[in-house]
DNA sequence: ATGAAAATGAAAATCATTTTCATTTGTGAT
DNA sequence: ATCACAAATGAAAATGATTTTCATTTTCAT
């Protein structure tokens, strides 16, 4: 069931932990790894369904993806340098909860990100 | 300079404030404007550049513009049957606005949806 | 009315991503 | 080792949003 493949893994780890499947399939092929752009984009999308990285837009469109840690955490992202904060959510957590149980709502997740210009931009 | 056009921000208004640039141009087709894809692409761009719509991304990567001070809300959406309802998003407002003066940033707007499995399903 | 500058839009170009499909690889049974 | 079949792979084509090009039309000050 898994299509992914640990050379891709490894190599979005070696990219900073950080960077869209255009970048690390060129980063691949530079260093002479033998795969096809087809592969990196199944085997992200895997990765993907395993919860094993995360995936944010830039700000032209782009999918970037980064390896996570299993907590729960939302971002705080710059729309200009795509710098990124992990934040804690335990606020929106309650609140998610909260809407979600006055609706009947059941089995409830919920996504937030927040994004603007950071200091430096 | 100002390569809007009214039409398109009057158009933006009654998609209910948030469509993409396609769907812009396809609600002003349908309704039997005359206008060209490229032209509701510019306008929606010098909007952007004068700070009267904002933008951000679908899942999908299209991007979707909302008019700015636009009260916008959040939305529950059942996974099953894709029932939606509209939530007030205040807490999240003063959330995301805290989060991001805590970090430096500015010029901030944030994305939140909760999903779950409604009642009924 | 005249010319310059701005706006327009059809068609082509771009670019990330997905799909198709033929080929290769891995695995388990015999 | 051999056979058979499922999964993985990747080249090439398809898709779809967005941008660029460029020739034409509109606007506007004179």
């Amino acid at each position: 069931m898994s299509r992914s493949n640990p050379r891709i893994l490894s190599t979005l780890e070696r990219a900073g932990g950080f960077a869209s499947a255009q970048e690390v399939y060129k980063l691949m092929i530079r260093e002479g790894e033998k795969i096809g752009l087809t592969t990196v984009y199944r085997s992200l999308q895997s990765l993907l369904d395993d919860k094993i990285v995360d995936v944010l837009r830039r700000d032209d469109g782009e999918a970037i993806y980064r390896l996570c840690g299993d907590t729960h955490h939302h971002h705080l992202v710059c729309k200009s340098c795509g710098d990124t904060i992990e934040i804690e959510g335990g606020a929106i957590e309650k609140w998610a909860k909260t809407i979600a149980e006055e609706n009947g709502f059941r089995d409830v997740g919920h996504t937030a990100e927040i994004f603007g210009l950071c200091a430096k931009c």
